[in-house]
DNA sequence: CTTTGGATCGTCT
DNA sequence: GACGATCCAAAGG
């Protein structure tokens, strides 16, 4: 629960960083949560990312340094999130999916009384960003800055060697890419397919 | 357990 | 004016 050390930074296409977040740990100052589930969004070459015409007001962060954190509004409703990972100018993030909740989970199960386990807290992007009370005012937040209200930590568990490999979920474009990964046999992923074959 | 439809609004066409 | 990188409750097996 300390001895959390800074992430090297992750520079690179979205979709060879995502699953080498896998087990990091998303932290803000009313909690934390390891990283179970990702998926890669290219950015202008991929038709499936709202990067994918070019920069627009609300995408400007997702052009940002890597590390930088990117929220938007999904379905008016809800909050979710990405860290960006391309070099700054070029599209590419990774969205955060799932997460295995770790410290916090009083003010989580505050924050989403409609969770009647824990399994529930964090298991889908909208639901993390409500339980860690990300949202939109941190677009464009720092992650690898110690200070940042939304931080990612390494705190010392590696990646797993073999990640779980699936299509995305929720997108109407460019659905045959594997760009989804997650932590195999992790009961806090969020639900969709098992496996993608 | 699975399936289905409603909520809700900023963003871009 | 249409459409979501979602979530949840209700209804049916």
């Amino acid at each position: 629960v300390s001895a959390a050390v800074e992430v090297e930074v992750v520079l690179g296409a979205p979709e060879a960083v995502a699953p080498r977040l896998l087990n990091l740990v998303l932290e803000t100052d009313t909690g934390a949560g390891r990283i179970v589930e990702v998926e890669a969004y290219g950015g202008e070459r991929d038709p499936a990312s709202h990067a994918h015409r070019g920069p627009t007001p609300r995408t400007a962060s997702m052009f940002g340094p890597p590390g930088t954190l990117y929220v938007y509004r999904s379905y008016g409703l809800h909050w979710c999130a990405n860290v960006t990972t391309a070099p700054e100018g070029v599209a590419g993030a990774v969205l955060i999916r799932a997460l295995e909740p770790l410290r916090g989970l009083e003010e989580m199960n505050r924050r989403r009384p409609r969770a009647r386990r824990s399994v529930e807290l964090c298991s889908g992007p909208g639901r993390l960003c409500a339980a860690l009370g990300v949202s939109g005012e941190h677009d464009g937040t720092d992650l690898l800055s110690p200070g940042a209200p939304v931080r990612l930590v390494d705190d010392g568990t590696p990646p797993p060697p073999r990640p779980l490999v699936t299509t995305r979920v929720g997108i109407s474009r460019a659905r045959e890419l594997p760009w989804r990964f997650a932590v195999p046999d992790s009961p806090w992923v969020s639900r969709g397919r098992p496996v993608d074959a």
